[in-house]
DNA sequence: GCTTGAACCTTCAGTGGCTGTAGCTCTTAT
DNA sequence: ATAAGAGCTACAGCCACTGAAGGTTCAAGC
């Protein structure tokens, strides 16, 4: 029988963090001991190494538990698993095309300083002026 | 005299936005009409517009705070100017790199997958077993 | 002058994914 | 028996907004 500060350093996890997901219904609720203190078993264990792996893969706690879910049936096809991590895919491309748009902006801005008087700042001028280089305004920022 | 409304609609910003960024002391309280609207000026437009271009560029917004305040004494050098922007700069490159290495993993998990039954999924594999493929923990996901 | 409807007001809750704190209680080793 | 360390609950805070409820004000048209 594990303790929660077990499970939390063999996966690298907050203990909080472990109780959140239990408030969320990612992680099942675990048994007790007498005094009111969770213990866990090995199934709790891999599930929760699961979900972190996932994390660090950037996958949304949605899409985790859709995961979870798929995970439990294990006759069904694979298809929807492929779709969820296609998905995912095409979400990190976006964030990754949107970010190089800035990087490039932000150099162009910076390259363009001559370190003079802030009145004659090129980096606050383009703050104050510029005109939607930006083509997508309607994805988020990252 | 502007209402509030016309202020989001130039700058493309909502409403409730600007009242947030009032709240915060980004943006300053503004004169009221003696039914209590908000009525602005063309100086409060500018400063709008300057805080939503920076977001644009991804600026968070204490950064923003930081380089309102430098803009308003024009007469000192724009090195801090320069600092903020570069800074910044270092975060994007560094979002851009974790996305990159999120995307490499995807690409090879999502490549392995043949498609079989959940049972056998090797996308389901990599998510129970892998071993921190990812170099840096400490910074965050994106 | 009056009506109407759009735009405004305040306040609060919710998003995602945790993290930190306060003030307790429980377990375990000595 | 005691004391340290780990656990417990409940709640607030982070960032940058966004939405909704429920009410008030403004401006245009008649």
């Amino acid at each position: 029988m594990l303790t929660i500060g077990t499970m939390a350093r063999r996966t690298r996890t907050k203990v909080q963090t472990i109780r959140y997901y239990e408030q969320i219904g990612l992680m099942p609720e675990p048994g007790r001991t007498e005094g009111g203190q969770r213990r866990y078993g090995d199934a709790e264990l891999d599930r929760l190494a699961f979900i972190r792996h996932s994390r660090e893969l950037g996958f949304p706690l949605e899409a985790i538990r859709e995961l979870l879910a798929l995970s439990d049936t294990p006759e069904t096809s694979c298809a929807q698993v492929d779709a969820v991590a296609r998905r995912h895919l095409k979400e990190v491309e976006a964030r990754i095309a949107r970010l190089q748009s800035l990087e490039a902006e932000l150099r162009r801005m910076i390259g363009e300083c001559r370190n003079d008087r802030v009145s004659d700042c090129r980096i606050l001028e383009v703050l104050r002026d510029h005109e939607e280089c930006l083509s997508d305004h309607r994805t988020p920022e990252l």
